[in-house]
DNA sequence: GGTTTCCCCTAACGATGTTAGGGGCGCCGA
DNA sequence: TCGGCGCCCCTAACATCGTTAGGGGAAACC
């Protein structure tokens, strides 16, 4: 996938500049690259198929784009980019991270595969993705972290909404497959007695988990902003 | 990559059974997979190659499984069989939760391809990734959470341990890439002063990372405990 | 007007996941 | 003891994928 002998990523790379509007631009590429991932899902994201969509061949990609991974990075950056970071309005720091958080949720359920994505082996680092990074950590920083605890809340924050966003994501499964899997674990429920009790698999309430796993996160911050600051 | 008409994973079908001890099995193949995706990466997992470590040719593999898909749920699910949960021998809930933890943590970075993973499309299932997750939700259990709040807190756990780890799999790069990101973002310490100024991308201390989140995490789960029980 | 640069094309390569079907070999009933 | 049957691995091949090589036309520049 990626070309061997080039570790660089797309971002990090000098844009091509273009006089006039050819029919292909990376921005239309993106644009398509998103609507198509939207419809059917990353792995039907093909280089033939996205270029049918422009009414172009597949080759033809590669004069604005080096690799598949790259079209990718540019999608995924694109929905981070859907609703900018707000400016730190709210009165409290609590609040604003719940802001960003949320707008930033919002964009990773919109688009489904999105929140699969960074974790695959390659580093997030699009323009876009950086910018609420910043709207994130400028935020704690405002709160009073500095250090290792800086560190430390932002990752958890960050792992947070990209894991909560994912979770859901895979487990959005089939009615059958969820009937399946909840009779296999009735079955085994002496393997599995308090999954089986309690109905792993089987939560729908999505947006009440990640709220109240939120507010366990940011109680915690709080306890320790009172603690040192 | 997926079968299209059979949307049950390996997991719900019946096992195949065998006497004798022929020269293929699931067991040996799996074993396999694990290993060669800890030597050379998610990405240089075949079917060609996997088989040819095997003595073997790519088609037979498909005697034993329906999927490659199949070998990589398989794969997963071993490695989280590594250190089969322990009895929550620990006093409190909260050292019983961190030991946990900490075990599924170190099984993830020992083979970093794991943690990607289960953010792929498809729900985790696997006999030993539940019973990690039944010894998590069950030490929840004990400590007094229910409903909606055990639901929450098991899956702010969860994403808080899948997520740094992927996190860290992903962000373990080269140098040149590290240095070309630090240039970069200095060059635009306009956009993102404060990524620039407390160093995103160069924090180098995971494990303080995810320890210290783990903490605050468990701070707001015991103050929660606090107030309602 | 000639040359250069941009940008899209056709053709093709090598690799991949997977299927179709052949055939050897051991186990079973007669 | 022998014929059949099912297990299990094989060869051959297909469709599809990411990507490269190189051609050619049109617009921009001197």
């Amino acid at each position: 996938m990626s070309r061997a002998g080039d570790v660089r990523s797309v971002w990090l790379r000098p844009r091509r500049t273009s006089r006039g509007e050819p029919p292909l631009t990376l921005t239309r590429i993106v644009e398509a690259a998103v609507a198509l991932l939207d419809e059917e899902g990353i792995e039907r994201l093909t280089m033939r198929r996205l270029a049918e969509r422009l009414a172009v061949v597949a080759p033809s990609l590669y004069w604005h784009v080096d690799t598949k991974d790259d079209v990718i990075d540019l999608a995924v950056d694109a929905i981070f980019g859907e609703a900018p970071p707000g400016a730190g309005t709210a009165a409290h720091w609590r609040e604003s991270v719940t802001a960003v958080l949320t707008t930033w949720r919002a964009a990773l359920l919109r688009h489904p595969w999105a929140a699969a994505v960074p974790a695959r082996q390659r580093p997030t680092i699009g323009p876009n993705f950086l910018a609420q990074m910043e709207a994130l950590q400028a935020t704690l920083v405002a709160a009073g972290f500095t250090g290792k605890g800086l560190s430390a809340a932002t990752w958890a924050l960050y792992n947070h909404v990209m894991g909560s966003a994912s979770t859901e994501s895979a487990l959005r499964i089939t009615d059958e497959e969820r009937r399946l899997g909840q009779a296999q674990l009735k079955a085994d429920s002496d393997c599995y007695p308090t999954l089986a009790a309690h109905g792993y698999l089987y939560d729908d309430d999505w947006d009440g988990s990640f709220t109240t796993g939120l507010e366990y996160l940011l109680d915690g911050l709080e306890a320790q902003l009172g603690r040192t600051g």
